[in-house]
DNA sequence: ATTTTTGATTGGATTTTTCAATGACGTCTC
DNA sequence: GAGACGTCATTGAAAAATCCAATCAAAAAT
């Protein structure tokens, strides 16, 4: 039984003439008669009474037509269904985001991509880099949104932009008249930092390697976000780094805490575009690679 | 796309193995590999990332396998319907009857064969030979019951039984003294019949040629019935001829009417089956042949 | 570095499909 | 009722497709 042969029947149902029938699906009339009874001989059931004078459908055949009648619609739905998919702008994109980008890149990624893809709906997830890997490869998402260095079997990395890092300081605190501060002073000072997991906590540290000894280590926040930190910073509890899309937008908006840049060399960190090798959609990639770009993030410089 | 195609690509994303959705499917990796590479290339979509880890099925793939279930599931049906309406015996039977045996029949024939072909649903309809004979080659009956003569294209009758006829006599009519009756004195009574169209009148009047010059010819009853003239017959109007299956059953249940034998030879009539030469359920017409000569009938004589 | 496992590719045997020609049968016309 | 016509079935050869064993290429596992 396939489909062509439900083609068959359903033509000869409705044209009761084995002529017409083949005419209307493009073949002869003896293949179309072979068909019919090959058809038959398979089903083990008369399908049609055939006459000199005129083709009639079996009781039988008639609850056969009308089912093939269904598997021919259903059938045609995938071609639709492929027809609709072949825009790679439609059909679910599952992002993924670490917790240090998500909060200040998506509020207006979100947006733009809505835009600029309205029949692609969203799906997204904020992780660890870990277990955005994870999801990578299982195929739970299809594209992350990370730092680098990034290194995973069957999986490609784009950068999109550098991020240099601030230090974020309670209002009142000393350095706040410096203009620029070396990364190596940060020891000195009581250091609020995520906690292990989060690859922003190491990017931290490896620009301060002497940190990484300091007895400010005790202040790790074990499940916290750097929302919570710069709270701590306004109370004074310390201080802190931010990469420039969380610290920029504080300025001139908080009274309670200062943002510096460092020196020169700044630390950043490089943010990009991760997904699986086999993925096919890779104009969305594209896409979505220039969404983050035009998002405005402050601070950061396009990767070329 | 074939069924075949659709099944290939099912077991792919329930095994995400070529090689074991092969083996299940029965055929060979490289024919399977091919084969999803070529639906793919028609859809104009990509339905798996393959990678040699891991085969994924892709959102518009997940999408199309899912249909792809939904159209296997409709195609196997047919299967079912074929397997069920293997049974000749399955499956409705719309049987004609013509108006002067329907009555008399019907009543016993039907609950035997609903018995005998519990799943066989009855469509049964009473009307005029020719009324009939349309219906038949039109195909909107199965099979007729009628009486001989009948010849028509394309259509193969079947003798069942003779029936001889009866003279009815109002219970008071001289001739009640009489054992038998014979036909050419009907021309002596007012002889009630029904109207042109029943076949029942022509047969009469073939038994007693003579009437049909005589003036009581003036008595037929157009669009009436046999029970209609029964009771005409009863109220002393005339005399009329039956068969016996409508006769028989009245003697010793009416006070009214007599029932009386014609000399040898008795006219009858001959009942058959008729259906379409090309009518393939057989053995449906064997069983209905042998339910009404399990009708019980009496008077009747089986035609071998 | 090597082996194993994966899906892709290839070439040729096999099967299936297809159709023009023809046959068998019934219908319709004159 | 003879013949023309139209129907579906059958046939045989050509074309197309399907299929598989063998092999390749790439990645993963060891």
């Amino acid at each position: 039984m396939t489909l062509t042969d439900l083609r068959y029947i359903v033509a000869l149902a409705q044209e009761r003439h084995f002529g017409r029938a083949a005419e209307k699906c493009h073949v002869s009339q003896p293949t179309l008669s072979v068909a019919v009874k090959k058809l038959e001989e398979q089903l083990g059931v008369m399908l049609f009474e055939r006459s000199a004078a005129d083709v009639k459908v079996t009781s039988i055949g008639r609850q056969i037509v009308d089912q093939a009648e269904r598997v021919l619609r259903e059938a045609s739905q995938i071609r639709d269904i492929a027809e609709a998919g072949k825009d790679p702008l439609s059909g679910p994109l599952r992002i993924g985001v670490i917790y240090t980008i998500g909060p200040y890149l998506l509020p207006s990624l979100i947006p733009l991509l809505a835009e600029r893809a309205p029949r692609m709906p969203l799906v997204i997830q904020e992780n660890y880099t870990a277990r955005l890997t994870e999801a990578l490869k299982r195929g739970d998402i299809d594209v992350a949104i990370l730092a680098l260095p990034f290194q995973e079997q069957g999986i490609v990395t784009q950068p999109v932009y550098d991020e240099p890092f601030r230090v974020l300081l309670p209002a009142s605190h000393p350095w706040a008249d410096a203009k620029e501060i070396t990364a190596d002073r940060l020891q000195e000072e009581p250091l609020l930092l995520l906690g292990a997991g989060n690859c922003f906590r190491e990017q931290v540290l490896e620009a301060c390697p002497r940190c990484a000894h300091s007895s400010s280590l005790q202040k790790t926040l074990e499940g916290s976000s750097l929302e919570t930190i710069r709270h701590m910073v306004a109370t004074g509890l310390g201080v802190t780094v931010l990469p420039s899309s969380a610290a920029d937008p504080l300025i001139g908006t908080q009274k309670l805490v200062a943002v510096r840049n460092f020196s020169k060399p700044e630390p950043s960190r490089r943010v990009a575009l991760a997904w699986r090798v086999t993925y096919p959609r890779t104009k969305v990639i594209d896409l979505l690679r220039q969404a983050v770009l035009d998002s405005g993030l402050p601070g950061v410089s396009v990767v070329r």
